[in-house]
DNA sequence: GTATGTGCAAAGGCTTTGCACACGT
DNA sequence: ACGTGTGCAAAGCCTTTGCACATAC
């Protein structure tokens, strides 16, 4: 079948200029350099799909707790990461490339597993909506959950 | 514009078989009827769109915050009620009728309003891509965040 | 030298759990 | 009567805040 869907590599990151991207946004937005929050930068420059505040502080020794959910607020505001809810006490935080990249997730409620994927009909039907709606979109956040092949 | 998308009314309820609909799977799996859950089961009833845990609590006196908290988890389980992430800090609870039927949500990043809608162009994306998946899917969250209209 | 950044520990807020009593069956 | 349901209070867990010290500018 040829869909129209693209299934996202999980580990290696497509946006390679992100870390850069988001130091040189960083620096235009005043913040100094050096420190735990470059190191937050850094980590989820690395990867490409979603990953938790403790899943980085564990990551991160020597930058504390509090450093991270700091870091992770400022890149959230500055639209250079997004903050997603896969599980239910999970709450991930992923990179978002230049032009608003991203790509959204299927969860599997049996094994937890994560597939990200990219699909244009479906990026089209929400613009239709938030055009139709009168709001001028910043956002969106798709979520699909069911079992995966591997659990049927 | 002949749009595909349908604005659904925020609380007068589609769904208004919805209560009697609950009180019989409930029945079925067994549990004892009288006291919060059932009060809890209700006030959902007259509400189309989400609602927080705590928003419950508040407006039932007498009954428990944990009893509120148990009856969503069963109402969940049972797919009577979905969970849904509007705000940050907020998670909402809101029916979900006999064959599954729900709708989504535009959320205004500026006052917080919510919008709830169907769209069908969207379901159906929602839908190849579970099937390209071979995920069978179970549930899947949408939502939407802008500026509103009476916001710009 | 001054403002920003950071780590540690304490505080907050929502949610869950323990336990004894009340209620449905 | 027995097991389920419930309220209250305590405990848990993630996240935020306060504060003194360190670092960038």
């Amino acid at each position: 079948m040829r869909g129209y869907t693209r299934w996202v590599p999980r580990s290696k990151s497509k946006l390679g200029d992100w870390h850069e991207y988001a130091t040189e946004r960083l620096r235009e937005a005043g913040y100094h350099k050096g420190g735990g929050r470059e190191r937050v930068v850094g980590l989820l420059a690395g990867k490409s799909c979603a990953v938790s505040a403790l899943e980085i502080d564990a990551e991160l020794n020597g930058v504390g707790r509090a450093t991270v959910y700091r870091a992770l607020d400022q890149l959230e505001q500055l639209g250079l990461i997004r903050r997603i809810e896969l599980g239910l006490d999970s709450t991930g935080f992923e990179k978002v490339g230049p032009q608003g990249h991203h790509h959204h997730h299927i969860v599997c409620s049996n094994c937890g597993k994560v597939i990200p994927f990219e699909d244009q009909p479906l990026e089209k039907a929400i613009r239709a909506i938030a055009k139709r709606s009168g709001v001028s979109l910043e956002s969106h956040d798709v979520t699909l959950r069911g079992t995966c092949t591997g659990c049927d």
